[in-house]
DNA sequence: TTCGATGTTCGTGAAACATCGAACAAGCTA
DNA sequence: TAGCTTGTTCGATGTTTCACGAACATCGAA
């Protein structure tokens, strides 16, 4: 559980954002950290083993798309909606607008929070 | 060279879409293509062999970014702008502004108009 | 019909990716 | 200290992607 990296602002790169985007999964941890709040990793369900949902974290993170925080044995996530909007502005707002409409990622919820249909 | 097929707007995905423009190629592709012009295959220029560039366009056909006409032994593409804004709005806008600021897919071209410095 | 131009498809590797379970590390807590 | 919780890392596996050259198909022109 060493520190994770996360790329500067100007690291972020389109390409790599694009590649993060292109999986459900991963699109619908977006959605669900759309609102901005921080989220406990074990608030996330998403219908993979542990091992591949932190895959999908780190993804994120190193694409530069999510910011995780460490508190002793627990980790928090949450979206790096700035950075993202200074970086490219109005892409995540489409993205999101987009897979709204399509429910991409409805497979990922918040515990105490099921995702109203 | 048979008929290639083109999905439906309502059938273009989202994670297609991004899966499709998470290569710097087709992103160059994308954006040679993004003033609306038909263009020929034998246009476009890029540091790949042909058979590696019919793939990519293959690619962005599949994920409906681009549509294909065939008139007699010659293959021209073209971007679907308006299936893509309809579909998701804002999402191509969004995308090539990133794409331009960064210079992404830089090295593709168009014959006899090379990409301005 | 033969040739050249133009794309597609095939066969093939190398690399990347998604996924899992198991093993591990680190910090609480009893 | 021992055990529990939480998340990471490892190794294996199967799939997909990117890349190339070679072979093929198709059409127009000579």
């Amino acid at each position: 559980m060493r520190q994770a990296h996360h790329p500067e602002v100007g690291e972020i790169t389109l390409t790599g954002v694009m590649a993060a985007l292109s999986d459900p999964i991963r699109v619908g941890l977006v959605r669900v950290l759309a609102d901005g709040r921080e989220r406990g990793w074990g608030e996330l369900q998403a219908p993979v083993a542990k091992s591949t949902l932190s895959h999908h974290l780190r993804v994120l993170r190193d694409a530069g798309l999510t910011r995780t925080r460490q508190e002793g044995t627990r980790c928090f996530v949450v979206l790096r909606r700035h950075d993202l909007q200074d970086r490219f502005p109005g892409l995540l707002r489409a993205v999101l607008d987009a897979a709204e409409d399509d429910d991409i990622g409805h497979q990922v919820s918040v515990k105490d929070a099921p995702r109203p249909t």
